[in-house]
DNA sequence: GTAGGGTTAG
């Protein structure tokens, strides 16, 4: 009866003030106005407000909408005559904000308070999501003179989102009488604790449900990766024919949730089931109809598996499109890198906003046209940190380090506060210039910042084997345990193999191969270590055991490295075999390797072969000149050493200092 | 659209 009534009121308030009855319809709703007036008092004090004050209430509360908190506080403390509305507008301002303290001084120096006070206060102190907030709250409940449902269902929630399921249990059995709310506060709470079971098992127990009931459970479901459940209850309780129940919610998160896991197809079969309607904007009460967020996701879903023409397709038939549709729209043609259109549409594009500016810049840094990407960054209006990032990203991916740097420290002058995608990227600047300096410093800076993940932990290992700081970097790679991925087992055995630890880096490797399955990366470094200190037969069983026992296929730089080891051992014709009989074209690696090996042992005639490979492949390095020279003037051959001399200068091509095959031959990834 | 609770795409 009290929540009947309840609802009544909730209803009534929300009519303006009748001057005069002059329909029926008009004298039944003023006398049950009327009824409302001698139960509520406190509502007899809001309705008898002056026209004035019920004005001034409003601006205030319009003022607080558009975030104008401060103007409202002008208003507030101008007026002579307020109301409880008044009053609780003025600390909703202040909730919002999550500024207890001030709403906290509003709420005592208030003359007369309402439900809806108390509530306020304690729906401020419940989103603060900080655990002492919430005993805060619970103690304005456990004050207050009378307690309504969203009293209630407000404290239950509050629990419910900070993970304490008891004690929101314990509310929602003592409580009087529940409300659909009440259910759903309760469901939620299961699913964000990971509690499915009995999220579905509250949700088929209670009386009575509603859309929200549906979608809260739904979209629940999901988040818990129980997609495949979540298509079975919305095909049990969505009932379609009836039509009233505003069920495009519920759809429109399942949509979503195929298009996560790429499952286009049902995505798309849900998306028909909603009618359409063919742009009639009135069809009646009739609310289960396509909204913008169901082409928004379902263009979504196309966009992720890179369906763009079925994408473009629905953008195109959209009678109305909003900035998110615009969006997905550019960002699809972003992913697939085809800029062109890009740019087409968002020139096109009515508002573009942030997410616009930033999906353009990182598009025109993929393709990499740094200087487009530069000249949107530099134009666009407002630039978050996910425009910061991109464009230093963008810079890295480039190999532009210095460009990259230089932004960094634009970022942090202007007040942006790095994150760990703006770190990655400078930690793989560091990696690129090989500077530990640099380096340590940022290593610090993600210190300091957050707890590291393993993505950054690769990148730290990465950078410090890179750098030549092997001990830090096995440092950083054992802290990981237990939470390594194959790509930290990876950088760490590269690690170990580019530096020529390669009993370090095939014991690694042995305990590697019993947790995780190694990769063809992995095997590059395994061969390169085996490279470095002339395990040839090591390095061939290695090779084998790649293709036969994890069934990965040898790729060019896998040749290359065999052919680095095979050669060096002096079988320089099994070298020379291997490349002739290889299924790929050789690469510059493959032949520098073998032009190295030819240089330890003197082979000059295949070296000839080796270095006229190399100059084909690349006309204006100077390298296997120059060996080819050191080579002929090593035995005394004065006449061929002039003619490389002179065919280098008539290419006109200079030497390169610091530059040597057998080095650089060394260095794969 | 004068104040408070549960749900929806990035």
């Amino acid at each position: 009866m009290t929540a009947m009534f309840s609802r009544v009121v909730m209803k009534l308030s929300k009519l303006p003030l009748i001057p005069c009855m002059p329909t029926l319809k008009n004298r039944l709703k003023h006398e049950s106005l009327f009824l409302c007036y001698c139960g509520f008092p406190s509502l007899i004090r809001s309705f008898s407000q002056t026209p004035k004050v019920y004005q001034l209430n409003k601006k205030i509360s319009h003022l607080i909408r558009s975030g104008r908190l401060s103007e409202a506080r002008d208003l507030f403390d101008s007026m002579n005559e307020r109301t409880i509305i008044t009053w609780n507008s003025m600390i909703n301002g202040y909730v919002q904000r999550r500024e207890m303290a001030k709403a906290c001084q509003l709420f005592n120096e208030m003359p007369k308070r309402d439900i809806v006070s108390w509530n306020l206060m304690i729906s401020g102190y419940i989103s603060c999501h900080v655990g002492r907030y919430i005993e805060e709250g619970k103690k304005l409940f456990d004050q207050m003179p009378e307690r309504d449902f969203v009293s209630w269902n407000t404290m239950i929630s509050g629990y419910a989102k900070n993970g304490r399921m008891d004690e929101a249990l314990k509310l929602f059995n003592k409580m009087p009488e529940r409300n659909i709310v009440s259910w759903n506060a309760i469901i939620t709470g299961f699913l964000l604790n990971g509690n499915v079971a009995l999220a579905i098992e509250f949700f088929k127990k209670m009386p009575k449900r509603d859309s929200a009931s549906l979608s809260a459970l739904i979209s629940g479901l999901i988040q818990n990766g129980e997609l495949d459940v979540a298509a079975r209850i919305l095909h049990e309780y969505g009932n379609i024919d009836e039509g009233k129940e505003d069920l495009v919610h519920a759809y429109n998160t399942l949509i979503a949730g195929y298009g996560q896991k790429g499952r286009v197809e049902e995505a798309r079969h849900l998306f028909d089931q909603i009618p359409n309607y063919k742009g009639q904007t009135d069809v009646g009460k009739n609310k289960f109809k396509r909204n913008i967020v169901s082409w928004n996701s379902m263009m979504m879903c196309y966009v992720k598996v890179g369906d763009i023409v079925s994408a473009r397709d629905l953008f195109d038939k959209m009678i109305e499109r909003d900035t998110f549709s615009w969006n997905t729209m550019i960002n699809g043609y972003v992913q697939i890198s085809a800029m062109e259109e890009a740019s087409t549409l968002f020139a096109k594009m009515p508002n573009p906003n942030t997410f616009s500016w930033n999906s353009i810049i990182s598009g025109f840094a993929q393709i990499g046209d740094l200087k487009l990407a530069k000249d949107f960054f530099e134009r666009m209006p407002h630039k978050n940190l996910i425009s910061w990032n991109s464009i230093i990203a963008g810079y890295e991916k480039n190999e532009d380090y210095k460009g990259a740097i230089k932004l960094f420290s634009r970022m942090k002058l202007e007040g942006h506060r790095p994150d760990r995608h703006t770190l990655s990227s400078v930690l793989s600047v560091s990696t690129g210039l090989v500077d530990l300096y640099l380096g340590r410093q940022v290593h610090q800076l993600v210190t300091k910042t957050f707890i590291p993940d393993v993505p950054i932990n690769n990148s730290l290992i990465t950078m410090y084997s890179r750098c030549g700081a092997i001990i830090e970097a096995r440092y950083i790679f054992n802290e990981m345990e237990p939470k390594k991925d194959v790509i930290s087992w990876n950088a760490m055995i590269g690690g170990y193999a580019s530096h020529g630890f390669a009993a370090e880096a095939l014991e690694l490797f042995e305990l590697m191969k019993s947790k995780v399955h190694p990769t063809y990366i992995s095997f590059i470094s395994v061969l390169n270590a085996c490279a470095h200190v002339g395990l040839v037969e090591e390095g061939k069983r290695q090779f084998h055991s790649m293709i036969n026992e994890y069934g990965i296929m040898p790729r060019v730089e896998h040749f290359a490295s065999l052919v680095d080891i095979v050669g060096r051992h002096g079988q320089l014709e099994e070298a020379l075999d291997l490349i002739n009989n290889m299924p790929f074209e050789p690469d510059k690696a493959v032949w520098g390797a073998l032009l190295g090996a030819c240089r330890v042992h003197n082979n000059v005639e295949l070296a000839q072969v080796a270095a006229e490979a190399l100059i084909k492949l690349e006309p204006e390095s100077s390298a296997p000149f120059v060996l080819l020279y050191n080579m002929y003037a090593d035995l005394a051959q004065w006449d061929d050493a002039e003619k490389v001399r002179v065919s280098m200068e008539r290419r006109s091509i200079k030497k390169q200092t610091g530059y040597s095959w057998v080095d650089s031959s060394n260095c794969h990834r």
